[in-house]
DNA sequence: CCTCGCTGAGTAAACGATTACTCATCCTGG
DNA sequence: CCAGGATGAGTAATCGTTTACTCAGCGAGG
């Protein structure tokens, strides 16, 4: 049983020099001899010290810790930009504290309230609501995907994205070339800038194409669960169906999956299908999905260094990145069978 | 843009009480009268105080948050338990660190020497690895799912568990009694007690029901990813076959289902197959799967109630617990099919 | 030989909150 | 009328680190 931990004071004593001086050892800053700086590194060691953050964070009001706001861990998109932005956080020694809001304004406000209790040095926003946005205002903050309208003028925060304008593009083309004429759009909400953005490509490209304006039906579903999928997919289907149908997230095609095959309905024959975000489900459903790639971890690793260069008082090098996106051709628009 | 954050003193000013008496009426420690609780607690609201935990922690050697060591947050089974244990901890205050260990003894070391520097006043280790336990054998700690053997005699944890036999034991009845013979189990690894359990229960079961022991055969892979199932499927198939597959993880069991249908095998027809945690991917494969599911929101409520009895200093009414487990059965055994 | 600058290291004051003491005041019962 | 308990509140030490000052010693240039 070792003990509970020594202090700075301890290795002072133990090596008789300073605390003063020990602290610029550990630190590294200041001026001290090599004699010295061996002797207090070998006491470090040998008992085994462990800074007291706690200590360390009253003093110099900077804590190596960041926030992550995200609105469900469970969601396997969310959980893998969770997952980058913490290795590349980790990996310059800074922890995070992972905040699940289940998109509810006062859950929000309450994590947001902690980490300001806790110091934090920023706060990273997944594909955040903005609710709170004013408790912390004066933080430096990166959102991801999406942008708070009332932080606009504010001023410590970037924004990183993908091009979901160029997905919903490239998702109509995969239709239209694969000869869909009666398009659908299973769309996530009305307020929501990114899956907005998505209809808004689709819908060009769709007129590109030379189709009528309401060749494309679009569908407000509440919320991306497969069952949603299902649902809305057997009622369209019933009422009127369609050729070409494109989910702003994969769990609804999925689900849209299920219903059309229920209804004795072939996929790619009948009815063709792309989905969003490239998740392990587009890969596992009874038809392999084709589905529009973003890439988490580039995502993950920008959000985090521009969020730590906002940290260290640098201006990033730009406050909006938008990422490039690409589809993935599987089954369920034709493509060859992809296996696993 | 308001102040920082306004300390302590600053309220001490504007009430005209003292610093520790404000403190008092923060923490609702001590005597104070009801005018000087109003006034403090009007200025409170008023100049939006918020406590510096730093402060706190330090003096207190105390902090009020737990740390959460879990391999892969990706992985939905983890993510969900992750996720309740969070929401239980946070309405008691607590916040969470999550750190993701991919397995790796020297990422588990790092993230532990961190928690240890924040001073953290618990940690939950989901389904762990025991490697770095050392580390903080002094800590409260409570494990789900994996005990570690090296802390046997240290002191202060709890382990919670699901009853991995008794899984084990209703998949193999479901298989038997939907008239399979020749079984086939797909196991991960051969040093996980959780896995090893459902591999005993089953094998009972099936000795049970009057099966030799070499009519189950028993196939290790190394991760559980759907292309581990689909090529341990295609290989194990080709080698001779079953009619009934049980998977210790769901994901396996989908990439077998989708070897198998590749191979022209009919599910349920020909071959029948159970999966474990049921899991999300249980309900979107090609064939709805039938799959032993485990309760996360129960594991998480109880690993949280138990971690904070433990900090709190009393005795956990129970030091081991272990959840029932039940069979939900779907298309894969022949079940009605199920939607979304 | 004096002075100046550099080097290595110590002293002590913060940081913001908690809490063991202490104390003045007031009330009450004998 | 007084002893003593209850009440409300202030004083000051403390937690572990960092860091602005300070300073002794030494070497070199004038």
């Amino acid at each position: 049983m070792k003990p509970d931990s020594v202090s700075i004071r301890e290795i002072s004593k133990i090596t008789g020099v300073s605390v003063a001086t020990v602290s610029r050892v550990i630190n590294n800053n200041g001026r001290f001899s090599k004699e010295t700086e061996a002797r207090v590194k070998k006491a470090l060691k040998e008992y085994n010290y462990t800074p007291n953050l706690a200590a360390r964070g009253l003093r110099t009001k900077r804590i190596a810790t960041v926030g992550v706001v995200v609105p469900d861990i469970t969601n396997e998109y969310f959980a893998r930009i969770t997952l980058h932005l913490q290795e590349r956080l980790f990996a310059h020694s800074y922890s995070t504290i992972i905040c699940n809001t289940d998109e509810k304004a006062d859950i929000e406000r309450r994590h947001l309230d902690m980490l300001l209790s806790q110091q934090v040095s920023g706060v990273m926003y997944v594909s955040g609501t903005p609710h709170a946005f004013d408790r912390l205002s004066h933080l430096p903050a990166v959102f991801i995907d999406r942008e708070p309208q009332t932080a606009r003028e504010a001023g410590n925060y970037s924004l990183i994205e993908s091009d979901n304008f160029l997905g919903g593009t490239l998702a109509a083309r995969e239709l239209l070339q694969k000869g869909c004429r009666r398009l659908c759009i299973f769309k996530y909400r009305d307020d929501i800038s990114t899956h907005n953005a998505r209809e808004a490509g689709f819908r060009q490209a769709a007129r590109e194409a030379g189709l009528h304006d309401d060749a494309v039906r679009v569908e407000i579903v509440p919320d991306v669960s497969v069952r949603q999928g299902y649902e809305k997919a057997k009622a369209v289907w019933q009422a009127g169906g369609f050729d070409g149908l494109f989910c702003t997230a994969d769990a609804l095609a999925v689900g849209a999956c299920n219903a059309l095959r229920a209804e004795g309905v072939e996929i790619p024959g009948q009815v063709k299908l792309v989905g969003y975000d490239d998740t392990a489900i587009a890969h596992y459903g009874a038809v392999p999905l084709t589905s529009v790639h973003q890439s988490t971890e580039e995502i993950g690793r920008l959000a985090a260094d521009t969020l730590l260069q906002i940290i260290d008082g640098k201006q990033p090098e730009r406050r909006h990145i938008t990422l490039p996106v690409h589809l993935v051709v599987r089954a369920s628009t034709g493509g060859q069978f992809e296996e696993a």
